[in-house]
This record gives C-alpha cells, structure tokens and sequence, in this order.
DNA sequence: GTCTATAGAGCGATAGAC
DNA sequence: GTCTATCGCTCTATAGAC
C-alpha cells in the first residue's frame, strides 16, 4: 500500500487541500483502531471514534462512507504495519530471531496486541466483517512458520522427528494465548516465553 | 456463594412455584451463557437473551435486575460448571490425563469455550464487570499447574531444570490461543497439541 | 410473575446549509 | 469538508395493570 501524493512537509500543496484530507483520514484511521481496539467492532461508536480523532461521527461518514468502510481501512492499515516487521524479521536471521524481533515490537504497542485480541474472538462469528480476514490470517501465518520450521530442521537448528506442523499451530496459538494474558499484565515477557518454547525444540538436551 | 434452599427433587415444594422460578433463572443463565459467549457483554442485548429463553427481557430484569446481575450469574455458573471436572481432573492422575479429559470436554462444548474466550478478551478492561474475575482465573490457573509441574518434576515424569513458571504459563497461554484457533475450525485437535507440548517436557528424547 | 407502555439515552445514517 | 438537525431504530430500565 504506496503512500498516496503526500504534499506536507517540504512540497508546496500542489493544488489544494486533497493531501490534508488524507492526512485527516489518517488521523482518524489511528484514532480507530485504538477504539475498536478496546470495544470491538459492535462495541464502537463512531461517535466515540469521531471525539477521539477531535472531530463530529459526520465526518467520518463523509470521509468513509460507512462504519464498516472505515473498519476495513483499520484492518488493511493494521496488516500493512507489521508486514514490514513480519519480512524484515523472516527474511533470512532464522526463526529465533524472528520471533525475538516480533515479541518486542508487539511489547511496543499496546493497541495493536488488543485490536488484534479483541477482532480473532469477535470476528469468530461468520458474519463479522472481518471474519474472512482473520481466518485468511491464521492460515497464511502457520504456512509461514512452518516454511520457516522445515529450514530450521534441515539446517539442524531444531531436532529432526517433531510434527512440525503441530509446532506450527503450537507457536501460532502460543503467541496469542500470550499477548492476551500480557494484556492483563505487561510485566509478562512475552520474548522469553516464546524463546523458552523453542528452546524445547532444540535438538540436544546435553544439559 | 450458599445454594439457597432448593426445594425441588424429592422436597414437596413447601408453598407454590418458588423452585419453579428457581428452575426458570436457571434456564435463563443458560440460555445467557450462549448469547453473551456470541456477542460478548456489551453486545448482548437482555431482548436477545430472553428471545432464545422463550420470554421477554422485562422477566429477565424481574429474574436478576440488572444485565450485570445476570452476567455475575452466568460467570458463577460457568466457573461451577468446570470446577468439578477440573478437581476431579487434576486430582492425582498426573497432568497428560488431566489436560486430556479437560482438552475433550472443551470439545465437547463450544459454547463455554466461545464464553472464555471473549470474556477473556473484553474483560481486559479494567472497568468491565469480569476484569476481576478473570484476573483471578488466570492467577489461580497458573498456580494449579505449576504445582501439577513440580510434582510431576520430582516423580520424573518430566524433565529436570526446566523453567517451571514459564512453562506454566505457556501452557495456559497454548490452551488459550488453540481454543481460539479451535472457534474457527473445530477440526483442530485440541487435546493432541496439548499432549504433544506436554511430549517436549519429558526426560529422555531417546526415540 | 408476566404483560403493555414508556422514559431517556445512544446508535448509524442522511439532508441540507454554509 | 464541516456544521446542525433529524430520522428510525435499539438499548437498559422503570411503572403500573392484571
């Protein structure tokens, strides 16, 4: 998702005030998602979005349509900030790594761990608008990781005979299980808890 | 919480229909668990709860008056619904039988499993009217465990020198995320990833 | 203990002035 | 692009008849 025309900054507005009405949607974009972060999608008003971003639920119909248009800016926005991390992390540092970079973003940033909460249990029903997207979600992260789980054992990182496909689904359900008990308490280490987890598959237990 | 005096099976009810109302809230918690488990507290509406409970929701605040009331209830019901299974489980037939018999049960009821997770999430809220309860739920769980672990350590059924309170709460923290993984496909085996876990924490990897 | 009626508030969405 | 006003609906809760 390009940066759309950004004429701020150092750029003389171009014509008129297009680039500020972007700037405006995003704005309200980030007010959302911490909204419906903490109420879920039935639980937020726009009303409550709208004060929060500093302007009228009018507006936010004006710039979005609908409150269901704005919700899938939040969850289009909400992929794109960690598909950056999720690459980076992948990429190549192997799988310990990754998980470590992942954990200590994700300590970072509060209304992301609970929007993510929140929308996996709200959007178990079939007719959430964000259901598709979530079930999408599940399925493409464990295909990752067990992409990354195969490398790992070949390269002998971990021992060789795990059904790695139920360590896939295991780590999946690890993380999440985690950041909800760490939304009840962030002195929880989230990082240590998911490095413990893959040190039990570490082939040697020559302790 | 004192059961009141019940007055049905084998007492002649000792007026009128008191136990007949007995009988009549307990068929609304139920039919409260199913409802609020869908659509969490603030999404459930009491005309909602008293549609599938055959009866008007003015009944239910006459029954319990208030929707907090009632959801206290329905939060008393729930933790006394699994507490005999989870004493009986957990009593001394070691923690792979326990997690197995506690794993099939959830199986078994999906309402329960989609009642913990979203009031586990929605419950985040320091002002919501679970946060409490749910805080409590999470201490007392881990604790169970770990001392199931310690014993467990010391017979030799798992390993020596692992990070008890870590795996503690992975394992809380598993269960947690697979039930929600489950919501969005009840073919996932539930019970095996938990044994599988449970698999990694044994002594001699001498297969 | 169940009914109708209603209070008082909040909701998503729309219309029209500026 | 933001404002006020309003529609039609749903919500929790209460009052009072039967």
């Amino acid at each position: 998702m390009p940066d759309a025309p950004r004429s701020t900054s150092n750029a003389k507005p171009d014509r008129a005030s297009y680039a500020n009405g972007e700037r405006r949607r995003q704005q309200i974009v980030e007010a959302a998602i911490e909204v419906f972060a903490e109420n879920g999608y039935s639980g937020t008003s726009l009303r409550s979005i709208a004060e929060r971003a500093g302007t009228s639920h009018v507006s936010l119909m004006h710039h979005f349509g609908s409150k269901e248009a704005l919700f899938q800016r939040v969850l289009e926005r909400r992929l794109a900030l960690d598909q950056d991390v999720r690459l980076a992390a992948f990429a190549e540092s192997g799988i310990e790594a990754a998980a470590s970079v992942m954990m200590k973003r994700n300590t970072r940033s509060r209304a992301l761990i609970q929007l993510d909460a929140t929308i996996q249990v709200e959007a178990v029903d079939p007719n959430h608008p964000a259901h598709d997207y979530m079930k999408q979600l599940f399925a493409d992260t464990v295909k990752e990781v067990l992409e990354q789980l195969h490398a790992e054992e070949s390269r002998g990182v971990i021992r060789e005979g795990l059904p790695l496909p139920v360590v896939a689904r295991q780590l999946g359900a690890l993380i999440i299980g985690l950041q909800i008990e760490w939304l009840y308490d962030e002195d929880l280490d989230m990082e240590l808890h998911v490095l413990e987890f893959l040190r039990l598959l570490r082939p040697a237990p020559s302790a």
